[in-house]
DNA sequence: GTTACTTTGTACATTCAATAAACAAAGTCG
DNA sequence: CGACTTTGTTTATTGAATGTACAAAGTAAC
């Protein structure tokens, strides 16, 4: 049975289209929101007055005047609630409280030294105890919270395949409801990296971006119109494992001549196994290229070639407004953007490369957390509709 | 301003989803669209009242009682008007009248022996007009005009490049309605196609089809979540020039190790020079690759192999439920298909590999032109939302 | 300070689409 | 032939947005 219309629809769009235009100011009256949407001053009053009672809008006092009756000025209440992001890498737990607005209240960093499942998840757990006993009070608690893992998900949260990890057919989302008793949402890492990007990063208000986590491997988040695109089963994304060398190297995925094989942190290792990977040999080359050695520094140039070619594949498919390049080896920037930037200039289409930018992330590692985050948030809402 | 709802959007919301009802089946009453929308009886009369009104539904007598009174059957006016559909190719217009539900009324095609811009124009010009005396009368007559061609097209209906056809900034949109004065809608031959197969192919209600069109070059049209997906500035869909041999041959793109060098019938003429290709050469290929010619056939064999290579990258970048290969070069799937199927099953992501179906187009070559037909007609609807 | 004008936010009557329920029309079936 | 079904229309009701009027609370010019 298809959706259809009734009045209740246009309720709940309308009381959306409010509660963003007050999300997205940091202070507006009605007056304001009823002339930015153009929905009736009267309509505009019912519906805010309804986001008050249920508390995700309070009032802050009167505005400044324009030359009659001061607004009374109306703020989103990011503390109406907490979520809890997390970002699961191959070698660290990234986790953090963040506020509605995406907010970072706390956040804290820990280490793994076995890739054991039965390990990690209770590093994971741990650490997730230690977050909500220090989330500040509030009127729904914490209201779920958001994971990005470095594999394979699918809708029911059960990690399929975490070639990085070692892990396959894990019922994360599962294991941590039980624990919790709160709403858990997994997603890829980088379909977290690319909505942390585009809600609270450089990424606001465009339409069409993809973010490229270059890690151990290369994951890619994509937001095409608005949306993380994620194909029919939800696996979308895997342009690490685009051949971009027909005949090249031997990958562990079973192709050959994968994007990820040349410009990844494999790339750096000068090895193809996943695993046994020092998780400090990547800030070592970084701090050696600072200090000007040219062995690495030529390395870093040839990564952010080959970066280059994936780019350019991607600025020919998909014609994003954006692409940022985002994951730890990000932070090797300076020694990769010349090399990156000049090859799109050769590869790629004359009409597309136009209009596409290319940035580094400015997120730079807490995006994919603050995505998982904001998934968090999201899947909240849209959950709790009678709210809105 | 946002678009923010009222009782109006409601009721144009309903109304689309009665008159979709009708469309997708051949006969329907009244009740049933009630019992299978979930509107209230008396909401569907009034709303088909009103389709009714404008001829866009039209009441076809009594059908089968089920142990009460008989409904009243409602069809859907395929014929209140009619829709011109081109295929604007390398060598050749395949131009073709279809009624609103994108049956073939007239087809006809022509023969290009110049490429030039007056020469073709002229050609289609002469072929619409041909086209439009044969359209049989109707309520809303010639409701447009929809060209599929092989290039880049902005939102202007200006093709901007169509390498293959030598021209650029080609204003054809402007050109032929001041011919016509009717609707005018250009796209990309993919995009055509594409769409062609989504709504009168094999891609019926499918979300996710990326369409491939292998001719001269290779052109990709993506449906995702059930749109054409065209990027930000519309160009998307360049995956001909996609490098997946980045030490391979020089592109005329300007780029190296194009895929559309080897997979398309440039592999075949073994020659990278997209403008004096003959038109029969393809068809010649054919013939004696069905008459047992081994040189032939391993020479479709391993364009066949490099589709694979593709198509691995687009199944491990989309996850995508459906693959077409589609476009003059298909004719050739006896002798491509294996070599395409193995080189996925080999390089493609194994969880990815199983969800996605490849198959070789079934509407053959005139995907292009019914979905340029099926584009006039959408636009015809989007701007003439009074009739529904 | 007083008066005229502005701006904000609420109140109320009106409009319009969907709905539920009643009902008339036109069947089937034992 | 009478009881039951199904279809499609009619009518009163509900609820959301709207326009207008209005009260509240300000500014600014004289």
């Amino acid at each position: 049975m298809k959706i259809t219309g009734d009045q209740n629809l246009i309720k709940k769009m309308n009381k959306t289209i409010v509660l963003d235009e007050v999300v997205n100011h940091k202070m507006i009256s009605r007056a304001e929101i009823s002339e930015k949407t153009g929905l009736n001053k009267g309509t505009v009053s019912t519906l805010v007055n309804e986001l008050l009672e249920n508390h995700l809008v309070y009032e802050a006092g009167p505005g400044k005047s324009s030359g009659g009756r001061k607004p009374v000025m109306l703020l989103f209440n990011k503390q109406a609630g907490y979520a809890i992001g997390i970002d699961l890498g191959v070698n660290y737990i990234l986790s953090m409280i963040t506020d509605l607005s995406g907010n970072i209240i706390v956040q804290q960093k820990s280490s793994l030294h076995s890739l054991s499942t039965d390990d990690v998840i209770f590093t994971l757990i741990e650490s997730i105890h230690n977050l909500i006993q220090k989330a500040p009070k509030s009127s729904y608690g914490i209201i779920g919270i958001g994971i990005g893992v470095p594999g394979i998900v699918n809708d029911k949260g059960t990690i399929l395949h975490a070639p990085n990890l070692g892990w396959r057919d894990v019922q994360l989302k599962q294991i941590l409801f039980e624990e919790f008793k709160v709403p858990i949402v997994i997603d890829n890492e980088a379909n977290a990296g690319a909505l942390g990007e585009k809600e609270y990063g450089i990424g606001k208000n465009i339409k069409n971006i993809i973010y490229i986590s270059a890690g151990i491997g290369i994951g890619t988040g994509m937001i095409l119109t608005n949306e993380i695109y994620r194909g029919y089963s939800g696996y979308a994304g895997e342009l690490g494992h685009m051949t971009i060398e027909a005949s090249g190297e031997q990958c562990s995925c079973g192709n050959t001549g994968c994007w990820e094989l040349y410009a990844s942190e494999k790339a750096l290792l000068n090895q193809n196994q996943s695993f046994s990977h020092d998780e400090h040999k990547l800030q070592q080359y970084v701090q050696q290229a600072s200090q000007g050695d040219q062995q690495v520094i030529e390395k870093f140039n040839k990564v952010g070639t080959y970066l280059g070619i994936g780019v350019s594949n991607i600025i020919n498919t998909f014609n994003p407004e954006l692409i940022i390049v985002g994951g730890r080896l990000s932070t090797a920037e300076p020694w990769m953007k010349d090399t990156l930037l000049s090859t799109v200039e050769k590869r790629a289409l004359t009409y597309h490369r136009q209009t596409t930018k290319i940035i580094f992330s400015d997120l730079g590692t807490k995006s994919a957390a603050l995505g998982a985050a904001s998934l968090a948030i999201s899947s909240f809402f849209a959950e709790h509709e009678e709210l809105i």
